[in-house]
Order: C-alpha cells, then sequence, then structure tokens
RNA sequence: GGGGGCGUAGUUCAGUUGGUUAGAACGCCGGCCUGUCACGCCGGAGGUCGCGGGUUCGAGUCCCGUCGCUCCCGCCA
C-alpha cells in the first residue's frame, strides 16, 4: 500500500484537479458535525482536509472518531478554495483536499501537554520527548543542527580535511575535568574514561602523519549543570601540521561563513576582528565579550592614585561604567546587591541627574581632577568596581551584561563575531596553591614566552586564541607543544612529577621525541554554534534527548542501577554513602 | 558544596488578612452544529494544593524540615 503522494506541506494550486494520498497526524480537528476539518501535519507542514458526508459518507463516519495525534492517511482530490476560504496564513491554504477515503492509521492517548502550549514543564517536555519533538520549535531546532553539521562537513572535506575517529574508551586524564569512568571486566578493577575531548590523540594523529584532521567528537565531563553546560557534548575537532594562524582563523571564519549562511541565510563580514585577552578583560570585564553593545569599561587607576577617597587610592585598579540612566535610589541599591553576588565590596556611584544635579556619597571626596573624568551628560549614571584588576573586570563584566540587557542596549539582529587571542598560559589556584593550564598542558607558549615557563609561570602568554559569537564562547584552540623537553617543563610548572608525567602522559612524551611536527587546532562547541545561531538561551533544546541539570533523562529514567552480578563482575561492590 | 525562583486539575496559571463547597483557560468526556482554520454553542467529569511535621477552633495561605525542577556562583585543563 502507498502510504502517501506527497507530502502536506508541498500540495498546491499545481495539484487542483489531482487525487492524491495524504499521510500524517491530526493537528488539529474542526468538527462541525457534519463536516469536518481536519489539519494534517508531517515534517513538511499543513494540509487542510474536508470530509463531507455526502461526497464520501464512509469517511464521514471516520471523521467523527478522530482525536488529536492520530496518524491518518487520506485519500482524494485537491480543490481550489473558495476565494473566501482561502488561509493566507498557511502555505497550502489555497487548496484543501476534498477526502474520498480516510482511514485511522495510529491512535493516540490524550496528551500530557498541547503542542502548541508555550511554557510547559521542561521535565515533562523530556519525559515526553517524542511529542515534544513534533513542535515546530524542535523541529526546527534539529534541522538548523543537521544542516550546521552537514556544512562542516562539507567545508572541513573541501579544505582537504580527513574524518578520523578516535576510541570513546579511553585513559582517564585527571588534569582537567572530572571524568566520567567506565570499569574494564577484562582488566579487573582497572578503568577507562570517556573523553573530554580527543586533544591528545588528535596530536597524536598530526604526528602519525595525518596533517589535516576533523572529527565531529562527542565529548564528556561529569561537571555540573548549566542552561549552557551539559555532560555530553558534540564538538568540531580540528587538528593540523604546520599550522598557520592566519590561514586556519581563515579556514575558521570560511566555515563559520557558511554555516550561517546555509543555517540561517545571514551573511558574515569576515575577517572577525581580533582582540587580546587583556583588552578584553578592560575593556568588557569577560574573556568572552558581548560585543552588540558598548557599555565599555573605563580606567580610573592613575587618575585615582592621589585621591582622597581612600577605597579608590588603595585599590589596585579602579574602572567604571557610564550608563545612560541616572538611576533612582531603590535602583541602586538593586545595582549593589547584583555587584555584591559578584564579589563586589560595595557600589560606589555618581549620578548625573535630569536636572543636572549629581547625587553621590563619593561625590565630596573626589577632587575637580577626578570629576572632570566622570562627568558624562545630564541622564546617566557612573558606577564604580574599586578591587584587585581581576575583581574589578568580573563585577563590572557582570555588571555590563546585566545592564546592556535590562537598558535595551543589546543589537539583537547583530552577529558580533571576534578572535580573543594572548591568553595566559597560567592561572594560579589558590586552592591547590598551584599554577594551573588556563587552556590545557599541551597549550604552546606564545614565541618569546617559551623562557618564561620554568622562570615565571604568570607572565607567560599562551599560543591560543577563543571564537567568540555575541558573547558565546563557540570555539577555542591553540599550536601545540611538539617537543618534549618544552613538554615537560610545562607539566613540571604544574607541578608534575616526572613519575606522574610518565604515569599519565609517557605516550605522548615519546611520541613528541620521535619527529613530532609543529601542529595546532581547534575546537568548536556544536550545540553552542546552534544556541547562536538559533538564538535559543538553553542548550538542550539543540539537542534530542538531553538530560536534565540533576543529569537525569526523565524518559528513560537513566542513569539506573545494574544487576548485582554485573556489579561482580567487574569487581564492584557498592557501599552505603559515607555520612 | 552554596544562593535565588518555582511546585495548586492532564497542561498553563489565579487563589485577598488564615475562614465555610479551591477557581479560570486549554485539554478530556457527552450532546448540537455543512465552510471552519485557536471553529462555535450547551452540559459533564477531573484536586493527596510536592511530601512530612508544627502553630491554630480552622492552613493552599503562617513556621520548621524534606524532596523535585529550574536559573546562577563554585566547578567546567
Amino acid at each position: 500500500m502507498k502510504w502517501r503522494d506527497l507530502m502536506c506541506g508541498e500540495v498546491g494550486p499545481e495539484h487542483v484537479g489531482q487525487r492524491l494520498t495524504l499521510a500524517g497526524w491530526v493537528g488539529t480537528r474542526r468538527d462541525h458535525g457534519g463536516l469536518v476539518f481536519v489539519d494534517l501535519r508531517d515534517a513538511s507542514g499543513i494540509c487542510q482536509l474536508v470530509v463531507n458526508p455526502e461526497r464520501a459518507p464512509n469517511a464521514s463516519e471516520v471523521a467523527h472518531q478522530i482525536r488529536n495525534e492520530f496518524v491518518l492517511r487520506a485519500e482524494g482530490e485537491v480543490v481550489r478554495r473558495a476565494p473566501e476560504n482561502v488561509n493566507p496564513d498557511l502555505p497550502t491554504g489555497q487548496v484543501e483536499l476534498q477526502v474520498d477515503e480516510l482511514a485511522i492509521v495510529s491512535r493516540s492517548t490524550p496528551l500530557p501537554f498541547q503542542l502548541d502550549e508555550e511554557g510547559v514543564d521542561e521535565t515533562l517536555r523530556l519525559r515526553y520527548r517524542w511529542l515534544d519533538l513534533r513542535r515546530p520549535r524542535m523541529q526546527r531546532n534539529l534541522r538548523l543542527r543537521a544542516r550546521l553539521v552537514a556544512t562542516i562537513r562539507r567545508e572541513m572535506e573541501a579544505d582537504g580535511f580527513l574524518d578520523i575517529q578516535t576510541p570513546i574508551l579511553f585513559k582517564p586524564t585527571p588534569e582537567g575535568a572530572r571524568d566520567f569512568v567506565v570499569p574494564s571486566r577484562l582488566q579487573r578493577g582497572r578503568f577507562f574514561a570517556l573523553p573530554q575531548s580527543p586533544q591528545i590523540l588528535k596530536q597524536l594523529l598530526v604526528i602519525g602523519g595525518f596533517d589535516r584532521y576533523y572529527q565531529i567528537a562527542i565529548c564528556f565531563r561529569d561537571e555540573d549543570l548549566r542552561a549552557d553546560r551539559v555532560q555530553e557534548i558534540t564538538q568540531l575537532d580540528v587538528e593540523m601540521a604546520f599550522p598557520d594562524q592566519e590561514r586556519l582563523f581563515a579556514l575558521m571564519e570560511r566555515m563559520c561563513a557558511a554555516a550561517w549562511r546555509d543555517g540561517i541565510g545571514a551573511e558574515l563580514e569576515t575577517p572577525f576582528p581580533r582582540m587580546a585577552h587583556e583588552e578584553a578583560q578592560a575593556r568588557y570585564g569577560s574573556d568572552k565579550p558581548d560585543l552588540r553593545f558598548g557599555l565599555e569599561i573605563e580606567d580610573a587607576t592613575a587618575a585615582t592614585r592621589g585621591s582622597e577617597f581612600g577605597v579608590f587610592a588603595n585599590a589596585a585598579a579602579v574602572r567604571f561604567l557610564r550608563v545612560p540612566q541616572a538611576f533612582s535610589r531603590a535602583e541602586l541599591e538593586r545595582l549593589e546587591a547584583f555587584a555584591k553576588e559578584w564579589g563586589a565590596k560595595g557600589l560606589a556611584y555618581l549620578v548625573f541627574a535630569e536636572d543636572g544635579e549629581v547625587r553621590s556619597p563619593i561625590a565630596k571626596f573626589l577632587s575637580e581632577e577626578e570629576l572632570s573624568l566622570f562627568r558624562s551628560e545630564a541622564g546617566s549614571t557612573v558606577l564604580f568596581a574599586a578591587d584587585e584588576p581581576a575583581a574589578v573586570a568580573r563585577v563590572l563584566g557582570a555588571l555590563r551584561l546585566h545592564l546592556g540587557r535590562q537598558l535595551g542596549l543589546v543589537d539583537e539582529e547583530a552577529w558580533r563575531f571576534v578572535w580573543i587571542t594572548d591568553f595566559p598560559m597560567f592561572e594560579w589556584d589558590e586552592e591547590l596553591e598551584r599554577w594551573k593550564a588556563v587552556h590545557h598542558p599541551f597549550t604552546r607558549p606564545a614565541p618569546g614566552s617559551e623562557g618564561l615557563v620554568a622562570t615565571d609561570p604568570g607572565a607567560a602568554t599562551a599560543h591560543a586564541y577563543d571564537l567568540v559569537v555575541n558573547g558565546i564562547e563557540i570555539g577555542g584552540g591553540s599550536f601545540r607543544i611538539h617537543e618534549q623537553e618544552l613538554q615537560q617543563q610545562v607539566f613540571a610548572a604544574l607541578q608534575l612529577s616526572e613519575k606522574e608525567q610518565q604515569r599519565k602522559f609517557g605516550f605522548l612524551l615519546d611520541a613528541l621525541a620521535m619527529g613530532a611536527p609543529p601542529h595546532g587546532g581547534i575546537a568548536f562547541g556544536i550545540e553552542r554554534m546552534l544556541m547562536a545561531l538559533g538564538r535559543e538561551p538553553n542548550l538542550r533544546d539543540m539537542i534530542a534527548f538531553p538530560k536534565n541539570q540533576a543529569g537525569v533523562d526523565p524518559m528513560s529514567g537513566a542513569p539506573s542501577e545494574v544487576e548485582e552480578e554485573l556489579l561482580a563482575e567487574l569487581g564492584i561492590e557498592l557501599r552505603a554513602e559515607p555520612d
């Protein structure tokens, strides 16, 4: 039996007079007692069925029984609608199918939620994901996803990159995020880890002579979740031998331009601008600045060295935001509470009221020189942060984003890409009291910074870069270390003993000693790209079957307990959790 | 690990100062309806107010605890 001749959304005036069979879901039914109208829906769209009891008494009998989300097969004649019955909101609204035969192919119980309802609880959507997936939004998102991956593959292949798969069961890498661990039955008491990224493996592929590698790789990180973070992500992983940064950036810009064109029909301007990490921190208080609006951070550290206001005079950094709004007392209190959540001790301010008056608890401490620096037009507020530079950046960066959104300064139509470059190699981990790699331990120091790794790690710059769009970090990469000795120096700076180096990364060090070419690459988060492309705030909506924030799949119930026999084979014994 | 928000019908929500029988819309069930497209009209069913404890003559409402979801901080080389 033929299920259908055409997709529902494809039926048009050119089919008038033809006999067609359509199949799909009942979107809505409008049962007039005599006439019954059905919006028949499939992946392509909607076509209206009309069942007339005079024309098709049997079909009419069936039509009265149908309910939402039943699957139907309808046979009939495509007819042009009378002018007054045309539905201009429906692409197929000029025609309809006059039904002669109607069959219920599959029934549906009443649904746990309506498909056209907004704001449905996410747990419910995830539990009945097969229904949620029928909604236009998820249809759009997953089609966008498929298109993005297709574009990426096409572009990478065109550039001569080779798709090579790397293992899902690999060695635990305790340097990074928490590993998902898989027990080995054959090697009792030992464990695999799911890869956090194919980082080392892709380096070994290039060392192995595949000088242009890419992969759409699934990566696992057992860390707490967020709206933009899940435990299993997909990334475009890229690595090349004898890398040239200009060449790599250009390739990735072309790939992004193609993805935005194919995905949403947007034309991107290339090349993308670049900004050093330090500048991004200073001007935007972030390493992933949202450039869709101004509201840049300004510096007053030098100007306030001798200030009578002690907080300014003694702070390592004094910076401020000039906000185009004269805030009320209550608003300022809310902003101060916000700033404190981000670690500010307080929030000094100068309000330049509409009437020209200056309202500020600190104005009386400020000299004429200071005031003239801060003076802004009537109807604005200057907000200050004074602290260590990193803390100032964090507070003002958060305030900037908050105010940018609140005051509607963000250009919602814009695509503002920016490469962030010149990251530091290391940052000091207060808790562990040692240096940590900002990017990862295989990142190459920038030319001129090689010597600092051993002598002054905090001053070393990395040959690393991120790609940011509209404040979303969609990609990041680096040039890698290809010399065994330099790699050992970096490990040493991270306080890995030679023994640990050998145990954890001995195979990489061996490889670096056997003709490793210079190499480097980049990785893009597919879901992050999709969030940006689809302007979706929640990464889970870009995934077909995501887990919730607790790491549980509400549909299947995973993760689940396993049979005790299986655990015994693996040599695993469950113990009650200690209090 | 910490902080904010939420939890009332299948769903989305309302519920006053603690007060008598907890409401609406959509969905569902039944009836009527031949040009609707969020069809319309009439009628009906449907509730452990997340769970446990407390205060009170009386708790959806106040207090304590707990669970779940969500957003954020920590964490995420």
